[in-house]
DNA sequence: GAGGGGGACTCAGAAATATACCA
DNA sequence: GTGGTATATTTCTGAGTCCCCCT
């Protein structure tokens, strides 16, 4: 793989470097007065950005040190995050493929004038089918071990004259009907599920904006309002028992039950918490308790913490019983009604009150969230249907019927200002449809990709300093898959950056760097404050034009300051129908997606080396678009549990081989006993043969996990960026059932790609 | 017409919960 | 079969993007 990416990047490099021959400052400067004009006004339009005077923008920004910056990724990581971005260059030779719904519905029509099949017939029948061969895909090696085992144990049983009957120590065992009837049912649930599934896809679509014409709910959940504390359970300050009214006490827990998290030791997240804690507070209380230090909430704590341990320690019944509870819940509440079918929503329940858990140094963090109230909260519903009942004694804020819109309740929440809804499931009509477009209009962009670089290559030399900054960014959205980075308000949310919004701070340029040339090392904090640090060699012209953005400029100042999202995205507009700097991230995901499947699967493999494989590719998109998580705490002691498992198969491999031996040798001297003998030796002989492959399948799995450690899911990766419609050819492709590389929920969610995606669709 | 603000949506990591696996 | 632990899945909600409307 190296290889080929290497002399494919060479010969890239080479060829943009032969066109950038003669392009160099002094000409650049002939071109437009770029002295006068880096004081340009950020937010200038293009056209007449030259030689403003920039105001207010780029001012100096103190580098946040504390910010929780990961660890830099591996060494062998960093060389798979550079394969990944060459990836992003190399395009599939595949002829096009289209999803084309009208054949599709076509095909289905046929299905059903075709004599005695009904349409519900004919998919009983193909699902029927296709579960045949799932289940025979299903019946693997480790199912005729078992039969082999149970053969060995009988034997020995036999041997040991004691019977050998259906019935194991008292304990029932199923019938072979029985097992069967569980078969079948189960069979037939999912015929009945799949038949009772909304095909969408093969509907009319609304004209622009509407989203539906009918919508029916019942309203969100609210959480129970507070119950006061027990009254053994005491709160202290300054060693004083202080007995705390309901509002300010409801507060206090709020944070006793964080007290294990690194949160509360944060100064800012303690100081907004004791500051909206006091407005809680009734006059007296807050004569009493002016320090936080001086709090004693060890009761509070003790007390959540033993109801925590209660929860986990619950028998059978009681959780039986908070299951149906949930259930119930979810049967009232969890469902709507949306143009005649059921459709399950995603988040029904109100957010409780709570603190506030901004990510990284969220200058926000620790205030207080407060409790969201029916008169806080607007129902978007239809007209003519049943209008959700607020709770009792209360009143909704607002009722309103807007079909534009695909949510069906919001309110404004306290903390940032900011509008939270409920909305529908994944798995709807609503987000799948949406779902499905995105994913259209990435493939709308690979045919016109290649227009789209010429021109930004192009504009790398414009004698307009701003179209030379739109230029680099875009290439940088387009071969680092870096989010297109709107302004944020300073000082209301975390200091994160995304391409537009890059400071000079976040960048060093090495005109040669290990043997490369032209190389610049990012190292800035992006979404979620996950820190996005790379090395990549870049063009000369791209080289060159970073160096004379950072010119005069203070490490505050903005990178790109005569660039933001709105003028990207409008010149990107330009170039195609619904392009924006997102869809990048969509395209160059699902085209990595797709080679490196074509590179890393083969038909020969059997099917955990192609998981395997499945996993890696899916790892390369979460590397190209840079999605980290924390080490998973339990991480070390995992590992060293896998190697004590592979230590433990070793010594097992070795004795079953001496056993091994030694059966062989009673085998031939106890000829009387031959059977016995032979129980012996087939048992070790399938010891000395099963521990390699358990060893070769912990090591894999070692191997997986540690490449996995700090990137997020791989089958989340798929589900979010890389094409759906890939990932279901690729599976039908390599004869991997679908189920083992996606789980229910994600099977529900893309039913519309499993369902329309042919074995030849190419991305 | 520009641009600022906010509404509506997607994306994403952490935490909670369920399930699988193993001794 | 049981209990403990690891892993997978689901839920929750914060953090982005993008577009439209209002001034």
């Amino acid at each position: 793989m190296g290889d080929t990416q290497t002399s494919s990047k060479d010969k890239e490099v080479k060829a943009k470097e032969s066109k950038d021959k003669g392009f160099g400052k002094e000409e650049f400067r002939a071109g437009g007065d770029v002295s006068k004009s880096k004081k340009v006004q950020r937010n200038s339009t293009l056209g007449n950005t030259e030689g403003a005077e920039k105001e207010g923008k780029g001012i100096s920004r103190k580098k946040k040190e504390k910010l929780t910056k990961r660890e830099n990724p591996d060494a062998d990581l960093e060389d798979f995050v550079r394969a990944a971005q060459i990836q992003v260059k190399v395009e599939p030779e595949e002829e096009d493929f289209c999803i084309n719904k009208k054949d599709k519905v076509k095909k289905r029509l046929r299905e059903q004038e075709e004599p005695g099949g009904s349409l519900l017939e004919s998919a009983k029948k193909k699902k029927k089918v296709k579960m045949e061969v799932e289940e025979a895909e299903q019946e693997p090696e480790k199912q005729r071990k078992k039969k082999k085992e149970s053969k060995v144990k009988k034997a020995k049983k036999e041997q040991e004259g004691r019977p050998v009957s259906a019935r194991e120590g008292g304990k029932h065992k199923k019938s072979k009907e029985e097992v069967e009837a569980a078969k079948a049912l189960k069979i037939k649930k999912k015929e009945e599920e799949e038949l009772q599934r909304w095909r969408w896809w093969e509907e009319e679509k609304y004209e622009d904006g509407i989203k539906w014409k009918f919508l029916e709910h019942r309203g969100p959940w609210f959480p129970a309002e507070y119950q006061r504390l027990p009254d053994n359970v005491k709160f202290y300050y300054d060693g004083k028992l202080v007995t705390l009214s309901s509002a300010a006490e409801e507060v206090a827990v709020f944070f006793a039950q964080m007290l294990d998290h690194e949160y509360t030791t944060k100064e800012v997240f303690r100081n907004n918490f004791f500051s909206d804690w006091r407005k809680e507070m009734t006059l007296e209380e807050k004569m009493i308790i002016t320090d936080l230090n001086k709090c004693d909430f060890s009761e509070i704590y003790k007390m959540h913490k033993e109801k925590v341990e209660a929860r986990k320690n619950q028998g059978k019944e009681e959780k039986q019983k908070t299951k149906d509870a949930n259930q119930k819940l979810l049967e009232e509440y969890g469902y709507c009604t949306l143009d005649h079918h059921r459709e399950r929503i995603g988040n029904f329940k109100i957010e409780p009150p709570g603190l506030f858990r901004g990510r990284g140094d969220h200058p926000k963090q620790g205030m207080l969230k407060k409790r969201i109230q029916p008169e806080d909260v607007i129902i978007n519903c239809s007209k003519d249907s049943k209008i959700p009942q607020p709770p009792l004694g209360h009143q909704w804020k607002e009722v309103r019927c807007d079909n534009t819109v695909t949510w069906l309740a919001s309110w404004t929440e306290n903390v940032q200002g900011l509008c939270k809804y409920v909305m529908l499931n994944a798995n709807s009509k609503l987000k799948g449809e949406k779902d499905w477009e995105k994913y259209e209009i990435a493939r709308k962009l690979k045919s016109c990709v290649e227009t789209i670089r010429t021109q930004y290559q192009a504009d790398l030399k414009s004698k307009q300093m701003g179209i030379r900054q739109r230029a680099v960014a875009l290439y940088f959205i387009d071969k680092l898959a870096l989010r297109a980075g709107n302004e944020k308000e300073e000082g209301e949310t975390a200091d994160t950056v995304g391409c537009c919004s890059l400071r000079v701070e976040h960048i060093s340029l090495h005109p040669e760097l290990d043997g490369e040339k032209y190389v610049v090392e990012f190292d800035f904090l992006g979404k979620d404050c996950i820190r996005y640090y790379n090395k990549v060699p870049v063009e000369k012209a791209v080289f060159k034009n970073l160096k004379l953005f950072m010119e005069d400029k203070q490490p505050g100042d903005d990178l790109f300051d005569r660039l933001n999202t709105a003028m990207l995205n409008k010149h990107l507009h330009s170039l195609m129908a619904g392009l924006t700097a997102k869809v990048f991230r969509t395209y160059n995901a699902s085209i990595t997606l797709q080679q490196q499947l074509k590179e890393l699967t083969n038909a020969l493999d059997n099917i955990p080396e192609k998981i395997l494989s499945y996993n890696r590719a899916n790892r390369a998109v979460a590397i190209l678009c840079n999605h980290q998580r924390a080490p998973p705490k339990t991480f070390e002691q995992s590992m060293a549990n896998l190697q004590a498992k592979i230590d433990n198969r070793k010594e097992q491999l070795s004795l079953a081989k001496k056993e091994l031996k030694q059966a062989k040798k009673d085998a031939k001297d106890h000829a009387d006993d031959k059977l016995l003998a032979n129980v012996f030796m087939l048992h070790a002989k399938e010891t000395v043969d099963k521990c390699p492959w358990k060893m070769n399948c912990i090591s894999l799995q070692m191997l997986n996990r540690t490449a996995n450690c700090q990137l997020t899911s791989c089958s989340c990766m798929a589900l979010l960026y890389s094409n759906r419609p890939t990932a279901v050819r690729e599976c039908r492709k390599m004869e991997v059932s679908l189920e083992k590389i996606y789980n229910k929920t994600q099977r529900d969610k893309f039913a519309w790609a499993i369902d329309m995606t042919e074995s030849d669709f190419v991305f």
